[in-house]
DNA sequence: CTGAAAGCGCTAACAA
DNA sequence: TTGTTAGCGCTTTCAG
């Protein structure tokens, strides 16, 4: 069943299929009809790798995510859908597993799908100016910036919070709260990853606090994993080190450490208080709730767009947005 | 850039690009080298629709997920996906959108991507006979079956548990620890969702086991979320009702359920036992830790991609398995 | 081993 | 308002 097979079966040429398909004007009620009914009848279904190939161009934004099922994604992704489509474009929306490559699935949709723009979701933070030449559309980096990169400022937009001012707040709550043994739990010192980041705002807090980093309080995991995260907060109670709270990278990690230190028999937050960043829901069901730094989901995936269509409308060049975090209390914290 | 250019720049035709960019045998070493050199110069993206619609015929296994994020699915994606791939196949993967027509959705991909076979996440149990001859290779559903719909036995496989006798065995664990007064949380009792065969599995067992249904005990929720039955465990509570236990359908809702709870002051397991049937990761970092009877994530991803890689090489027809459940103790139980 | 050429199923000028 | 036709960028016979 092929467009040609339409035509002939609704006594029309297949332009004026196309047409109607296509919601095109300046096509009879009559020819319409006929040709919906015969759609109908056969349950005919087009091609879409022909219709992409024949296009000219299209009116669709990528949005490529890294990650399969990030909680955290999922707000920043339906507003990101609904400000799409409320612009006007179409959302075509590509997950990626964490060993793949971005920048080469973008490429790839850019040109398969004649992309007018991409926004990146969860990408990392060490893009290089040559690798990003292969995106020849303009993109914006949603929940990430280019701090490790090479890429100017001017070479793209971003829309993020200050992750080290996040980690160092986190820590100011702590010390506020009289915590001098903060542990830190994280991944991969030097992964380039937003843990990265994070941890470089807990050292500038220690630091500005007048504490001294404890190599024996950093705990270090080898993902973002709650398992993980149990596990290795687990491990470390072992070495039984003084501390009396725990910064967490995020609420992920903050879950698995909560378990291991209940396990442990430690009462949050009295015998220890425990802050994180992210804001997802789950950790708002932990018992005791999770204090942490919510990051803006919604306004992210918002302004995202927004900034995206502007650019590419011509109205605004690049820009980078910093949103401010919001601290939930919780229970973790006292 | 098109493969023309390539074939230019190279100085060979285009069908020997073709063929080099296809891993074809018949081509000699020094052409390969030529080719790969421009490719790799000019930065070349073959174009993906072009490619599709010039196969005539593919490995690909198509599967459609229903629910953008739902982290149960996460560990049977991952153990389908690596299984495609042990069985010589592509894994096309496409999420849809809780309100999109998944049956549309693996119509369309089935004749885009020139599928071999299909596997269904999370769908619906009520398609109809009519509605799935759209869909022409072999297909089978994953987590679910179709209890409600139309289809023949033989018109299609299945890889799920028994919903309904899962219900039961959680019903009857509770009633073992001597539980009379059993609240059920669930979502649309005529949904023609998972909800309502479990719901068929508790009354069928309060019935074997001499209680009266009461309807007073029943918690109707719009929904799935977690933030959902937390809302309408808490609404409940303020009724006032006597009771001594709580079963969840899914252990999303339990862990909205308990924070009701929680936060009512009800101890768990003393005051209230809490049971549920699904077995995801959050759940188990609960406090205190959701006992629930967990689904065999990684078993039913193996036995979908068998069972459909069998059909497809002709090695057996139709199947429907059914695979146990297994108990996690937890603390919400006793 | 290689190339020419005919599609794949659609869209989009261009005429009519 | 409609039809004709030339592509879109690739794969795949079929000769050579």
């Amino acid at each position: 069943m092929t467009i040609k097979d339409i035509a002939r079966l609704s006594g029309v040429s297949v332009s004026t299929v196309s047409r109607v398909l296509n919601d095109h004007p300046d096509v009879s009620e009559e020819a319409k009809e006929k040709v919906l009914a015969v759609v109908q009848e056969y349950n005919y279904i087009p091609n879409t790798s022909a219709r992409e190939l024949g296009k000219t161009s299209s009116d669709n934004i990528g949005v490529v995510v890294r990650g399969l099922s990030n909680p955290f994604y999922t707000k920043i992704i339906t507003e990101i859908g609904s400000g799409i489509e409320k612009a006007g474009y179409t959302m075509v929306m590509q997950q990626i597993a964490a060993g793949e490559d971005e920048i080469m699935t973008a490429a790839k949709m850019e040109r398969d799908k004649k992309l007018q723009g991409l926004i990146f979701l969860g990408g990392n933070l060490d893009y290089t100016k040559e690798r990003m030449t292969s995106i020849n559309v303009p993109y914006v980096c949603c929940t990430f910036n280019n701090q490790y990169g090479t890429l100017d400022k001017s070479d793209y937009s971003s829309v993020c919070i200050d992750d080290n001012q996040a980690a160092y707040d986190a820590v100011e709550y702590l010390v506020n709260e009289g915590h001098r043994k903060i542990v830190v739990l994280l991944s991969g010192v030097e992964d380039g990853s937003v843990s990265q980041v994070r941890f470089a705002g807990y050292k500038r807090a220690l630091k500005d606090f007048g504490i001294q980093l404890d190599e024996n309080l950093i705990i270090e995991i080898n993902s973002f994993n709650i398992a993980d995260a149990y596990s290795g907060m687990k491990d470390w109670l072992k070495k039984n080190r003084e501390f009396t709270a725990v910064f967490a990278i995020s609420d992920n990690m903050a879950m698995g450490a909560m378990k291991a230190l209940r396990e442990a028999g430690k009462k949050m937050p009295d015998d220890v208080a425990v802050i994180a960043i992210d804001g997802i829901e789950a950790s708002e069901y932990m018992n005791p709730v999770l204090s942490t730094l919510c990051q803006p989901m919604e306004k992210m995936g918002s302004e995202a767009v927004k900034l995206l269509v502007d650019i590419i409308n011509g109205k605004s060049t690049y820009r980078h947005v910093i949103l401010p975090t919001t601290l939930r209390e919780g229970e973790t914290l006292k």
